[in-house]
DNA sequence: CGGTAGAATATTTTT
DNA sequence: TATTCTACCG
């Protein structure tokens, strides 16, 4: 990236003041253009925190605000409010919580968390889980929040209502009132209500609103293509008054209407504000003229977007591969076994290579095959760290203490560990909650307890249950590690874990060490580390393996939607076939059938110098074989693809064919014998501290840390009781851990 | 009330 | 296949 900024994008650095629209291809150097900007602005006198920059991811935002800083050479890069929508919104609304009923220590649910909500309201109202299910109410509701489309204004919308009959589903209204009745009295906020509170909050409170407004001097925001409907309301609310708004997008690369975006937020920007100045970054400075080409001819397919033709002045280079495997085992084995040939021919580095694909649950076929050559991978998403049973259990402890009225939290451990208190008790509780319209602890802490037909004995649980939160309580304002620690200690977690040591429970026992690590680093590394800090912190950061990793050498799997922003030497893309990609769910639909080909479009775009796409066609899906076939994505651009391997493959399937199915079966039974290793459990269990003998330790030893690879120690701190020692690593720099909870071991 | 075994169900994508 | 739910027994 050393080239100098071209005419356009130095337009689009300078140009400041008044609506701008900047539309920027992959590889164009958006982000440096974006960066440049905000530099731009600091160097000539505007102050940091009259900024408003809001990014994809909050990963994003900390590299950007370092680069800034980096530009500028000036603290106030710091200053910026720059993250997500989320982060920021959540930020403020933290701030002005009050004038909305809410108290500043609101708790976020996460999306298990609001569906369990829900599922509570269903079965409350004993209601037919076939009808209602869960998860679609859910999404049912959060695609109306994110139309603006309150619970009471679902009331007037009489053709949903009559929809909503013909379905069979009348209570529909109901249970979305209930459910935003049950956040308010838990003074809990779910994803979308951090947008939608925000903008009434804007909406409802002018002085509040001005003072935004007059504090937001320029706002910036990027990947406009993938706001939705209140985002953009909101960003109309701020920008009123300055009009220094600038976007930044490319319709073609917007993939996530399921959550609401609306690329007509972008499309019609220039007819909401009246002085549109527009740039077109059309130079691609990433990828070679091969994957341009099969780029735009892809993305000519689509009707509705923006005229624009990318081109680059890179280097033509190799066709992209088309391969045909018989099914998804032989895809992720022989995608495997070409990267490990592209690693030795090349003299690449694994983190150069990425493996894309679909959904997640496709991980595992290539899992097999890169575990199987030692070729070290990093699984993007999945499950995140934060939202494992373990951690959310220890997180809902903390939850209740802030904020007693978190049902959710309440609910999820108010028999973890079991402490006799059983689904009927909880039934009951809840039952007349429901009925006053108030949070179960509210109920706990009255003498309507007393009328609940329970026996004494459970009473008592009850009580005791009550007396230990206020117990955790008081310790609220002491250091956050200290209280998780004395929490911990009191519940007997850990203790009972322990006494059963299965695979499953040690490795529990060390996502938990993982996050007494986390707590730690927090509190030390933070000057406003509450609990609620902590918990808002962790709440709305999407990824925290993947931080920590990116100092070793590894080989990215993940899905396409992850993939957006990033740019890799070689893509592998996986599985692209009909029923897969696009989606089964996505083929009705001309603009869904878009979306999926932007989304290819995307896939496509994050290479550098080569891509290889493959399909199978055969594939697992419910533990049965379904045949497949190649995309109709393929067909659209496979006179430009290489695809000298299929024919050749053809000959020898077929032999196979036969063989691979025998040799399948032979592979499963085998795993399951030998120590069968689950890829949800990851890298977790290259040590066990359990049972690691710490005495050991001495300055200059040399160890092995699971996430930060080898380091030395150079110094050992027994100071406050718990003993530190400081590593020096050889790729991650200097880092103070906490050897009772540290995962490394001894080597020599 | 707690634990477990066998049955049912799930695969889009994420802040 | 892998995870979650349900029914039943102690």
């Amino acid at each position: 990236m050393a080239y100098t900024l071209n005419n356009e994008q130095l337009s689009a650095v300078q140009n400041t003041e008044g609506p701008v629209i900047i539309i920027a291809g992959p590889g164009s150097g958006k982000t440096r253009v974006v960066t440049e900007r905000i530099a731009h602005l600091i160097n000539s006198g505007t102050s940091g925190q009259n900024i408003l920059a809001l990014t994809f991811t909050n990963k994003a935002a900390n590299e950007m605000k370092k680069r800034v800083h980096s530009i500028t050479n000036n603290q106030d890069a710091f200053s910026i409010w720059m993250g997500t929508f989320h982060s920021i919104f959540a930020k403020i609304l933290r701030k002005e919580a009050i004038k909305i009923g809410y108290t500043n220590n609101f708790t976020i649910y996460d999306n298990e968390d609001s569906i369990k909500t829900i599922r509570r309201i269903i079965d409350n109202k004993n209601l037919d889980k076939e009808i209602y299910n869960p998860k679609y109410i859910f999404s049912k509701i959060s695609f109306l929040k994110n139309h603006l489309i309150s619970d009471t204004k679902y009331f007037e919308q009489i053709d949903l209502i009559k929809n909503d009959k013909i379905n069979n589903q009348e209570e529909f209204k109901n249970i979305y009132q209930q459910y935003v009745k049950i956040c308010q009295t838990s003074n809990a906020m779910d994803f979308d209500d951090l947008l939608i509170k925000t903008y009434d909050l804007f909406k409802h409170h002018v002085e509040t609103l001005k003072k935004y407004q007059t504090l937001f001097q320029y706002i910036l925001i990027d990947e406009y293509q993938d706001t939705n409907k209140v985002q953009d309301a909101i960003v109309k609310q701020l920008s009123k008054k300055h009009q220094n708004i600038c976007i930044v997008g490319d319709d073609s690369q917007s993939i996530y209407s399921f959550r609401g975006a609306n690329i007509n937020n972008m499309l019609q920007f220039k007819n909401y504000f009246k002085t549109v100045k527009e740039f077109k970054l059309e130079q691609n400075y990433r990828s070679t003229k091969n994957i341009v080409k099969v780029a735009n001819i892809l993305i000519e397919k689509n009707k509705n977007k923006i005229n624009k033709r990318i081109f680059t002045n890179q280097e033509e280079g190799e066709k992209i591969k088309l391969f045909e495997y018989y099914n998804d085992r032989e895809e992720g084995d022989k995608t495997a076994e070409k990267i490990q040939e592209s690693i030795y021919k090349n003299k690449t580095n694994r983190d150069e290579y990425a493996i894309l694909y679909r959904t997640n649950s496709q991980s595992k076929a290539v899992e097999d095959g890169l575990r199987k050559r030692g070729i070290s991978y990093k699984i993007f998403g999945g499950l995140s760290f934060y939202q494992r049973k373990e951690i959310k259990d220890i997180l809902a402890y903390l939850k209740l203490i802030t904020n007693h009225h978190d049902d959710t939290a309440l609910l999820r451990i108010i028999n973890y560990p079991s402490r006799g208190i059983g689904l009927t008790t909880v039934e009951k509780l809840n039952e007349i909650a429901n009925k006053e319209q108030t949070s179960i602890w509210s109920i706990l802490n009255s003498e309507k307890i007393d009328q609940l037909k329970i026996n004494s004995s459970t009473k008592n649980k009850l009580h005791n249950f009550k007396n230990l939160i206020c117990d955790f309580h008081t310790k609220i304002n002491e250091d956050l590690f200290t209280t998780s620690q004395f929490i911990v200690k009191k519940t007997q977690i850990i203790d009972k874990l322990k006494e059963n040591l299965n695979e499953e429970n040690i490795n529990r026992l060390e996502n938990i060490s993982e996050l007494f690590n986390t707590i730690k680093f927090f509190s030390i590394k933070e000057t406003n580390n509450s609990i609620t800090d902590f918990i808002n912190e962790i709440s709305l950061d999407e990824n925290h393996d993947q931080k920590e990793i990116n100092n070793t050498e590894h080989v990215s799997l993940m899905t396409l939607h992850q993939s957006k922003g990033l740019e890799f030497k070689y893509v592998y893309i996986l599985g692209v076939e009909n029923g897969l990609f696009p989606s089964q769910k996505k083929t009705k639909h001309q603009t869904d059938i878009e979306e999926e080909r932007r989304l290819f479009y995307v896939g496509i775009t994050r290479a550098i110098k080569n891509v290889c796409i493959s399909y199978a066609l055969n594939r697992f899906k419910f533990g049965t074989v379904i045949n497949s076939s190649k995309s109709c994505f393929i067909e659209e651009i496979e006179h430009l693809l290489n695809i000298d391997n299929i024919t050749k493959y053809n000959t020898t399937y077929k032999n196979q064919s036969l063989l691979n199915k025998n040799k399948h079966y032979i592979n499963k039974q085998k795993n399951k014998s030998s120590l069968d290793y689950n890829p949800l459990k990851k890298l977790k269990k290259i040590s066990s501290d359990i049972y690691r003998d710490k005495r050991l330790l001495k300055i200059g030893q040399k160890i092995k840390h699971n996430i930060f690879g080898i380091g030395e120690i150079t110094n050992i701190d027994l100071s406050d009781g718990n003993e530190k020692i400081k590593v020096i690593f050889q790729n991650s720099g200097e880092k103070i851990l906490l050897t009772k909870f540290a995962k490394f071991e001894i080597i020599e």
